[in-house]
DNA sequence: GATGAATGAGTATTCATTCAT
DNA sequence: CATGAATGAATACTCATTCAT
């Protein structure tokens, strides 16, 4: 249990600007690039000085890495709850479809600095972030290797490297979300939810 | 006929120097970022001075975008040599899956700068490249969904949108391949070719 | 009424940090030309750092052209004021060459900037300038023809055509001057000042 | 006598190649400036490789001294002639006057270059040219100082310092020449020769 | 905490000059 | 002499970061 309440206004005015600071972070970041921002430039969209802005976080960097991972933590929580469920397998796989969805029509921005981050084309902002963001990202796969184990042993899912099954259905649903961002209105939401799930369970389900 | 013979010495040589400038930049671009190499690096790495990286390309932007452009060339023109054969559509999905993996395999560096472009995750060195660089990898795409037309055509896939079938064998590939380049020594290059075709089969072949 | 008093002491201390940096522009350039001084030199003289230099002025064409035209300002409205006096035209005439006098012998630094703008021997800082500088002084020859106008009117002056008057007190002035500036002991201030005066009379005087 | 047919062919190629050269570097330099015109664009121009540029002229300083000093003498070898011959001294005047009006009309460009050194808002291509034109111009003054003092000597002009009339005819060419050639349409050719003479005379001249 | 002026290391780019062919 | 590829010192300008108020 968390004493919420304990926040004087003072800190709560301290956090409302951390998070002003971070959104204004994430709008130009997403936008023009990790180095096509200045630290004047974030100030100045979150409307604060720079100084101020030195006060909340200790560097560039540090800023950087404290936007992705707030949008990590939120990304993989988001899909570690629906993964998490003890609901039957097939639901649970519904489900998770149905979040990453929902996280890529949501959150544009945020998952640019994501794939940036871990599909290694990361401009890398120095080391340390990568072990961080990947340990978070093993976990979940972690998480949907073993949902995908429990299928099997329940004969939902066929025979297999449950490992491999998971590895499919990353690729199946980055793709698909990926095309449907990119060109929204050629295919609804709902019809590429659906053949995410079709096409991995043509792969996968148990005769 | 084009006269290949004829280039001069000079000539010859200013070739393997702007292919040894581009491999310097290669090298230091996919490993460090954009931004985080100096011209004056790439030069050194060239054994070049640095007038005569910018005899060769007109600023860092330029000599970025012959870079990807060259790579990305390669990329689509090996991918589009296998689509093109007349082969029958299941030589033509393995051989595709067979050569992006080889691609892989053997141009890690250049793939990180690929996708930081394709995936939106480029951490936008100006416009204009975007534009380019997208149409190969439609054109491609395009005889991917032609390939699959075929194969309904011809009754080896099963009925269905061609467009989502193509869209399901790039996501298979990059996931898998992005996987295997992670962590190579875990599974077989082999074993995971294997498991792209039979994953995409299951799903879309023709009962 | 204008509202001196409100600058607070950090917007007085910029003005001041403005000022140090156009002087010490100003005797460099004066010295050694606009592209033989560098940006950098120009702060170690004012005793700033760089980037403060770039704080105040966006790059150094910008510095230039608010040196010159500070300077150019300076310089007509000394003689605006002179020639906009309701005096006789002698005097009016008279105090124009002293004015003009003292500005030589006071600002010979900004004099030669000034002169490389105004004589087409610019090192051509780019257009634009031109164009300003051009503006003051067509209207301060406006003036120094009205006075002629008016010298001829009262029949001070004989008749002929103002302009060309104004254009032979032009000359005179800045050869004369010149030449003093050049080898100021071989002849006096006041002696020169004689001179101009006497020699534009001899010419110009009614009978 | 010289020996002026002994050029082989070989020779006057050189010599009309060197012409090319500075001709070119003329229209540059006047146009845009030293410091803005590189050796590259000059041999361009001149239609040469710039190793041949530099085997004419050991380097850039070099050439633009050549070039002024080639310019510099034409200008002084011309008015030099007009002062040096035996007429009387109004029609020495008259000619001198047509002379350099002849020059400002003919060789704008040159102009700009011989102002930009002379006038101090040279600048400065290093040191060094200063005296070898100051020089020629110094002698131009005594020349025309010479022919002050014998006017006077006879009576055609006035008692007085000749020195100063010297300074009072350069001041007067200048500046109507200059005024002329901004703006040619407004008053003629003739007009500005003929007024310079009736000021000058104004001035000068014995009752 | 908040401010924003000042700092100066770092980087892209230019261009005079050389020299092997 | 002619060529033009190669050189690298020099310079304009940016931007993360500090600190006195």
């Amino acid at each position: 249990m968390m004493e919420k309440k304990k926040l004087s206004r003072r800190e709560m005015d301290k956090l409302r600007h951390r998070r002003q600071m971070l959104a204004a972070a994430l709008d130009l970041f997403s936008l023009k690039g990790y180095h096509n921002v200045s630290m004047h430039e974030i100030a100045g969209k979150a409307e604060f000085a720079i100084g101020t802005l030195y006060k909340f976080f200790k560097n560039k960097e540090d800023l950087y890495k404290a936007l992705i991972m707030e949008k990590a933590d939120e990304y993989h929580r988001a899909l570690s709850d629906v993964l998490s469920k003890e609901n039957d397998t097939l639901a649970v796989i519904g489900d998770y479809i149905a979040a990453k969805a929902q996280i890529f029509a949501n959150s544009v921005a945020a998952l640019r600095l994501y794939f940036a981050e871990t599909r290694g084309a990361s401009f890398n902002i120095k080391a340390g972030l990568d072990q961080d963001i990947r340990k978070l990202y093993d976990e979940m796969v972690e998480q949907l290797v073993s949902t995908m184990k429990r299928g099997i042993d329940r004969k939902v899912l066929k025979e297999g490297d449950p490992y491999y099954m998971a590895v499919a259905l990353e690729g199946l649903t980055n793709s698909f979300l990926f095309c449907w961002l990119e060109d929204p209105k050629h295919h609804s939401y709902e019809e590429n939810v659906q053949m995410i799930k079709e096409m991995f369970l043509n792969g996968c389900l148990a005769k």
